[in-house]
DNA sequence: AATCTTATTGAAAATGATTTTCAATAAGAA
DNA sequence: TTCTTATTGAAAATCATTTTCAATAAGATT
């Protein structure tokens, strides 16, 4: 037995899967509070996490250090304020303009960012 | 008098312009403790933000919550392990070999953050 | 060089998101 | 139904970062 499913787990994974935002814990708190879900705030934070280490969730933290989550998926950017610090979805379907995007967007500054294990703890994790 | 000189500010700079890591607060004020430089943990913070609100650094915050701060660079990308949440800087020079690196690495996930102002505050923000 | 204005600094306290603790609860195996 | 233990959640702890505000010092002015 190492892995149990429950309304709380159920929900925050739900939730993540139907919007297209990238909301902050707290988001996602408010929205159990109006669908009437019983789940505290730890919960929550736990929950994200362990989606996170599985993969099927990403987080971001921006410049004001609030972390955002999203369901993970395939052939998007992200497109990040420097005013409100939200995050924006964009598609990289085959009609983009990225050019016009990008005069839309006032791009000040771009990061290409991968994410793995460094050679010093692929040696030191011996799975 | 809009901007005054300081020892404090100069030494955040060159700290950051003569290191090619992505130190966080702490290592910055761990150098200069070494270097013997009269400088407090808040100017620290006080100043890097205003270098990033300059545009002159970036800040990248880790799945730790923990801000890493870069002089910036152009025509690089940023290696992140997911395990010690270190940065690495991966030029993209000519001869790179970026399927090699991949590999390397064991790229699990992969991000692309343009940086901008969206529509909402750019009607708030009146110049 | 001395004085003045005010931007900047820094120590302590405050903030706030996130994590830890641990007893209570409940998933699902037996 | 019972049992084991993964999971939950409220309160307290943590910790990076920010705020406050009096002291300091950059550099303009005299």
């Amino acid at each position: 037995m190492v892995n149990r499913n429950t309304k709380q787990k159920e929900f925050v994974l739900n939730n993540l899967k139907n919007r297209f935002d990238h909301p902050t814990s707290q988001k996602i708190y408010n929205d159990a509070q109006k669908q009437g879900i019983k789940i505290g705030q730890v919960s929550i934070y736990r929950i994200l996490n362990n989606l996170v280490k599985e993969g099927l969730v990403c987080k971001i933290v921006t410049k004001d250090n609030v972390a955002h989550f999203d369901f993970v998926r395939k052939n998007h950017i992200h497109l990040v304020c420097n005013n409100c610090n939200q995050i924006f979805d964009k598609n990289l379907g085959n009609d983009d303009n990225l050019t016009e995007l990008i005069n839309e967007f006032n791009i000040s500054m771009q990061d290409v960012i991968l994410y793995g294990i460094c050679k010093n703890c692929k040696n030191k994790i011996v799975k």
